[in-house]
DNA sequence: TATATTAGTGTCTGACAGACACTAATGGAG
DNA sequence: CTCCATTAGTGTCTGTCAGACACTAATATA
């Protein structure tokens, strides 16, 4: 009698083409048939909410082993015409050469949007992806999520490109990368890349001193 | 089918004798029983999440218009070893003025615990706790949450005093009075506490200067 | 009236953030 | 081969903010 149905959503984010982008997923049977939505689908009896997102994030994508947060739980009684449904909001942030490796089993119906300016959405989705972009664009402040949407190796140009794609504004690139240094996870490797005029340097992530800052607890410091 | 059953779990926090407590109800069934647990109940068909958080608040306080927020959704399938019980735990800010008028309902089996050594705690609820605590500790920093625990009119020490509670360290008195008076957002009265030796000035909200920090979404500024 | 207690006040210093302009290396055009 | 357009890469100055730090003022009580 006590029982809801109980969803999870999961606002997949990615930077394609220099854009932040939203996998979305177009409904086949109404209601808001033909709209997009929020990829997600109902908890299982015997999984973790965190287990339920990481399940739905694969069937989407095919990838794995990215980051993932819990981002809400949006309950409003009428959010969903059928009747009651809650939904546990998730957030991810998938690189782009994580995913091009892989094509989602269910891939047919999605596609990627533009996050600052997605088609019209079904049910309170519209507001979900609007708090997720609000969470990113904060965390991007004072933890490294940002580093999540670079790929393994990238060059300080790229990672500031994630940076202002999220944020909507230019970032001064000395005090970008003073602010980058002065974090002092980065690790120069003696490779360049030639994609532009004057090649740059790639950089990769330092493990031993972003391991040290996870047991201080900080784990993703500004 | 897809059916779970879902709670609110409210961790309510107040300041008397200048600690940080939490409202705990004791278990008088099994599991768990005797034990202490965080208030909350079923949420029903028809009212929000906020709403039941709000109606489960009123129920074990007797207060509204309190601050209330949502802290975060725990779904472990093993969380309640009666069977799958999904929770949306949010956290409440009371002002011991407020609390002091009016004694809940259920209050026979409810009582206040030190928010940071609190006794053994059914279920998962240590974890939700320390959860609640966490969350509060930096939205102090950077938002205005801390002075929902202070009466109307107050005085910076009072004031100061829930800073220090809830950090858990002792502030400097130039520096916290500077911070505070560079928000801008208290406004001095022509009225003195004489409980302790020399006579302390009482502030309360410009409520003014609030309002319009409120509407460029800034809310609780720091 | 002497004293203990709490209220109230200002300066200095180091860290950090934002504004700001030039040189270096390369690919492609001519 | 040379020139040029383009992107990479670097340092200083200045204002703001946070933390450390010590004394005077007002009252209640002994």
């Amino acid at each position: 009698m006590e029982s809801l149905r109980v969803t999870v959503d999961i606002v997949i984010f990615t930077l394609r083409d220099g854009i932040l982008q939203v996998l979305l997923v177009k409904r086949g049977v109404p209601p808001f048939e033909g709209q997009f939505a929020i990829p997600g689908g109902f908890i299982r009896q015997d999984e973790s909410l965190e287990d339920a997102a990481l399940r739905e994030l694969y069937e989407e994508t095919g990838v794995r082993n990215v980051f993932l947060e819990q981002l809400y739980t949006f309950g409003d009684p009428k959010r969903d015409p059928r009747g009651r449904v809650v939904t546990v909001a998730y957030y991810a942030l998938i690189a782009s050469d994580k995913l091009s490796l892989v094509a989602g089993a269910e891939a047919a119906e999605a596609q990627w949007s533009l996050a600052n300016e997605p088609p019209p959405l079904a049910f309170d989705h519209k507001s979900i992806l609007e708090f997720a972009l609000e969470r990113l664009r904060n965390k991007l402040e004072y933890t490294t999520v940002g580093f999540q949407l670079v790929p393994e190796k990238f060059t300080l140009g790229e990672l500031q490109a994630v940076y202002e794609a999220i944020l909507g504004r230019q970032l001064d690139k000395r005090n970008f990368r003073r602010k980058i240094a002065l974090l002092g996870i980065l690790k120069p490797l003696r490779e360049w890349r030639h994609t532009g005029r004057k090649p740059a340097q790639l950089f990769r992530f330092a493990s031993a001193r972003f391991e040290k800052l996870k047991d201080k607890g900080i784990l993703f410091p500004f």
